[in-house]
DNA sequence: GCAACACTCAACCAATCGGTTGACAATCTA
DNA sequence: TAGATTGTCAACCGATTGGTTGAGTGTTGC
């Protein structure tokens, strides 16, 4: 059977949009309050034009909402579709957690060995 | 002052990787244990060379990692990675437990309104 | 030994990406 | 009203992406 893929869902739009550091970035910077374009722009050299883009594909991505006030568009974080990558990525959990449990058991053991019979090697 | 990002980090490697749905797939399918570059690739409509491809994009981000035994190549998961994608996540969490909590603040007053006054809208 | 198998690599292709510049639209302010 | 400010859009560019095919490299089994 042959797997039928969609074109492009939300999460390849979110992972995409989080693949590129200026974006990652800017995410970061509208974590401390809303932003206008041109400051999210501001710390990158680039042009506004193309900081404009990475906006943009944020918005697409629904990872921020815009609000245009003027001749300034306000930008503020929309957490929803980050939760939406976190469940995502939730369940492999087990994976990351279930080595540490592993690595934790056996520097127990060490130590267990390391009280009863001293270090053997 | 203008930010200095680095050319290429970890994180823009497994973003990128995870923006793919066809290499979500094969993740999915690594989570039910080892799995050939064959077997990987058997679910989708593509060349075997392509989804060798894929293959290679999630060894280079890290999360996977390949014992070649003789002339097949076992891939397993690596959660490592993955790791550190959920924890860029949670340094955002607050924002979508926020609204949660705002949103749960919000049904509780009107749970008190009709508790003590009756619904007036 | 030889054919089938499992897979990679190189070359190629169209589409997309990340950036630019220049023109434009809308808004604010002097 | 004129000019500065804020931002988008369209066109363009080179690099990268996701896919293909064809050839090549080991490995396995008859």
């Amino acid at each position: 059977m042959v797997e039928q893929l969609p074109i492009s869902t939300p999460l390849d739009l979110v992972f995409h949009a989080l693949a590129d550091p200026t974006r990652r970035a800017m995410l970061h910077a509208l974590s401390n309050g809303e932003r206008t374009v041109g400051e999210l722009a501001e710390p990158f050299a680039m042009s506004l034009a193309g900081a404009s883009k990475h906006v943009k594909a944020l918005e697409s991505a629904g990872l921020i909402r815009r609000e245009v006030k003027g001749r300034q568009h306000l930008c503020r974080l929309d957490a929803a579709r980050l939760a939406d990558a976190a469940q995502w990525l939730s369940f492999y959990e087990r994976f990351w957690t279930e080595r540490l449990n592993v690595l934790d058991a056996l520097l127990r053991q060490e130590d267990v060995q390391s009280d009863t019979q001293g270090d053997q090697r």
